[in-house]
DNA sequence: ACAGTTTCCCGTAAATGC
DNA sequence: TGCATTTACGGGAAACTG
């Protein structure tokens, strides 16, 4: 009686496959009471078939009972990973890049993205052919009615579904951000006419894809893509959208964009439109608006780790000088391979804020005025610029003080040997200038003398090593050059013996070859 | 009967015409045969008025053939005049305004030319006038019929207006030849992509004509006429005429191209297609072809007075040295203010042909070699943009000897005084660079030193009038400028001291206003 | 008038073509 | 492969434009 009662329990699908058994032999009723007496072998082996079939039945349905529970757990448990992925490992991975682009050493692999990404998806696909399989063999035993097997089934498919859509639709990131080519130390820049890259990337190991972008400008009429230099096609050819100026009065290089890229992805029969925006970025009309334009998006990347707000700059938060500090040592790491030590630091802040001593909020007017004989960022992008071109070595080996006041300059001389200098850079050459201070002493009196500091044009012709070098100093008929030991107290050849004429070519990042590359061109046309 | 005879000679028009006054009162047969007795006074008040008709007739006749003659007779000389202008004239300002592109500073104002032109139209356009009225006349007195008065009529009109279209056809003249903004100096050069200006001019004072303009390159591809900076509106609006290629192997650089303008002229009645053409230029892609160009441009306006031949660098002509030194010396003296004197000239001719003493002819291929370091013209051309860039003072007051060689240098300054010194233009240097050479005494032996020239990177920095004021020599623990005396026999402080650091500003062309100015743009887009 | 913005175009370097 | 030619684009300056 216990399979009897295991029977009506049975899924009604199931239970009227038995139905159907008995149908094809002898009404249930007819072996519930027991009529056949007349011909009792026959009837025992009937019965005996009958319960063998009533038993596999019974089998089938407990065991997809059981697999439909498994399932079930692995795909709650895969959904708490898929959020995880989507909502916590994503947008941290996404953050990262942010800092990256503003010269974070961090890490940005998407290696580990890439994996979880494509196990998880292997996971539910593995799930939703596990189901079909049930489901056809459901079918097979012809229960088309919904019964609650049938519906659970249904119901775990869309949710595994819905899961593999999540997983899709954010399985493409735009693995490096748009950025031109001689500029790849200041992404999110754009200038009009000139060639950038950006690269897309589908964070699951599928390749059943094909990707078409479309691009989305605010405010200002653009062009993208020049004919023979995009990867991709775009239709119709030529300009893809383009919007207007916007009514408020901001600056160009206060100007957020985002390009969106657009695709459609086919994977094992789904078929879904997905999507990756690029970072807010900037578009200039001319290199000399690169730097505004970088001191924008710094602030942006600092201030904006959530929502990606195009009228950032109609009202920029402060940012405190602890972050502005760290993104400016960033700049120096990546242009000179070195960041910038607590003294430099401190001087820009004393430069930048003001002498305060608590923690400081930092406006960005403060840190970028539009009036640039007053912008402190002006004024230290000329001396990035400066290092880069004539003074990496000597930064990078950390023999620039650079940063330091005047006074500062002659407190720390003072107490020197005769012929300790250090190197400053200019503080009112708004292009980046350089030049040394030494101290000597007359009559038993320390004295710190300075020259004018070195312009790049200058140094275009002579390199500061050797400047220093051949630098001489007529006193009373007597020449001799007054330069004996870099403070503290390293002996001029220690520091510059080293560096002979050698012209230091910028180090050209290596292009490797990558999944989805996209070449545009960004061309300004009209404004409206 | 004097009378009668001379109505008898009448024109056959103005025969009928007398006719015609008879048969309107009786029968000139009637009045020679007397037959009017019965009313006699009546016959001889009529008989009077008709005889003071005929005299009318008869002075109106004579009348016209004076001036018919008359007019034939200005016609001749204005014909004279009219060649004289199309066929002497015209040539030789076309041969000044050719020599002028190559530098000379010949005058090529068109104000005579213009004037000249103007009264001939005037002239033609009287006569023209004239002529109509006396037809008119002749008409008035019904003369239909193909009299030789009027066939002369007819004759001379057809004279005059030929000699009308003529001048016209030949009054467009390209007054600027094709020249980039920013290479005022060497017009005849457009660059792909660069702007450049063109101006013709009717040289009739007339302004009852319309311009359009084409143009015709010969070989490659070009597109003319960016909408937004032409003046002259083109039908259709973009490229107009494109060739192609040529199979012979020419470089860019020698490759001849014209740009042909055409109107169509109203004027005075007569309607006509005019024309006017550049003469022949180059086309480049990037500025480094332009010294190469220029080379060929001055080769070809030297060589080709009368056939503008497209292929003269297939088989390029020689020129005599005395042409060639010509040119050159033009060139110093557009670019610096002072043309090249004997001495100069004579160290170059040993340069580019050996030094022989006969009359030279000099192949283009040895002035201007394709293989550019052994191409004297790049060499010179170099030190034409250091005296641009850096030395147009100097150049411009004759301190600078420039070209002398080191043999040369060593003669001159041996007998001099010691700390003389001459300033010389280096030789192997391509691209422009000068340095000094001194003599001094030791042990009353003369010595001849020099220093390392200077190249333009260097004297960004620094003025040469300054490198020589600040140039010092270490001599047994001695430092002293060892430059005292500018050859022959200048003190120093006399010729540099007026020099300080003064930024020497490109004499900018006044841009007058002018008749029909002309500005294209030349863009490179495809080549078959 | 003027400042922010764009265009122009040389000169260098790199890419392309032949 | 090497050379001729073209393209790319930073940087300075001029031109534009509201």
């Amino acid at each position: 009686m216990a399979q009897w009662q295991a029977l009506l329990q049975l899924d009604s699908g199931l239970q009227r496959q038995v139905s159907q058994l008995y149908e094809r032999t002898f009404s249930r009723e007819i072996r519930h009471y027991n009529q056949f007496q007349n011909e009792p072998q026959n009837l025992a082996r009937i019965l005996s078939h009958c319960l063998k079939e009533e038993k596999k039945i019974l089998a089938l349905a407990s065991k997809t009972q059981i697999v439909l529970q498994q399932l079930c757990g692995i795909l709650n448990h895969t959904s708490q990973v898929v959020a995880t992925l989507t909502d916590v490992e994503l947008p941290k991975w996404k953050h990262r890049q942010q800092m990256a682009c503003i010269g974070s050493p961090v890490d940005t692999s998407l290696d580990h993205l890439q994996k979880w990404f494509t196990v998880a998806a292997e996971v539910i696909v593995g799930i939703r052919e596990q189901l079909l399989k049930l489901q056809e063999q459901n079918n097979k035993y012809n229960c088309t009615d919904a019964s609650s097997l049938a519906a659970n089934m249904v119901e775990i498919q869309k949710f595994a579904l819905s899961l593999l859509t999540k997983l899709l639709t954010n399985a493409l990131v735009v693995e490096k951000q748009p950025v031109m080519q001689n500029f790849s130390q200041r992404p999110l820049i754009l200038k009009t006419g000139v060639g950038f890259k950006a690269k897309c990337k589908l964070i699951n190991c599928f390749n059943q894809h094909k990707l078409t972008q479309t691009s989305c400008c605010r405010f200002r009429h653009f062009e993208f893509g020049r004919d023979d230099k995009k990867v991709l096609d775009v239709e119709p050819p030529g300009a893809l959208i383009a919007e207007f100026r916007n009514m408020i009065r901001l600056g160009v290089t206060e100007e957020l964009h985002i390009i969106k890229f657009v695709t459609e992805l086919e994977y094992a029969g789904l078929k879904c439109d997905i999507e990756a925006s690029s970072l807010p970025l900037i578009v200039v009309s001319s290199t000399n608006q690169v730097a505004s334009a970088w001191a924008s998006i710094m602030w942006c990347k600092l201030s904006d780790f959530a929502v990606q707000n195009l009228s950032l700059f109609v009202d920029p938060p402060p940012l405190i000088w602890e972050q502005l500090a760290q993104v400016l040592s960033w700049q120096f790491l990546s242009v000179g391979e070195r960041e910038l030590d607590e003294d430099q630091l401190s001087m820009l802040r004393d430069k930048i804020a003001g002498e305060y001593l608590a923690e400081l909020f930092i406006g960005f007017t403060k840190f970028s005025s539009k009036v640039s004989n007053e912008s402190p960022w002006i004024w230290i992008d000329g001396i990035l610029d400066l290092i880069k071109k004539h003074l990496v070595d000597l930064w990078r080996d950390g023999y620039i003080m650079g940063f330091v006041s005047r006074e500062r300059t002659e407190f720390l001389l003072k107490p020197k040997r005769p012929g300790t200098f250090v190197l400053r850079f200019s503080e009112t050459n708004k292009d980046g200038a350089i030049s040394f201070s030494w101290v000597d002493h007359t009559n038993g009196e320390p004295h710190v003398h300075a020259v004018r500091p070195f312009i790049k044009k200058e140094l275009l012709s002579m390199s500061l090593s050797d400047l220093i070098y051949h630098y001489i100093l007529t006193h009373q008929g007597e020449t001799k050059n007054p330069l004996l030991y870099l403070y503290p107290d390293i002996h001029i050849d220690t520091a510059f013996r080293r560096y002979g004429i050698i012209p230091t070519p910028p180090p050209s990042p290596p292009t490797e070859p990558m999944d989805v590359s996209l070449n545009f061109y960004c061309q300004f046309s009209a404004v409206l």
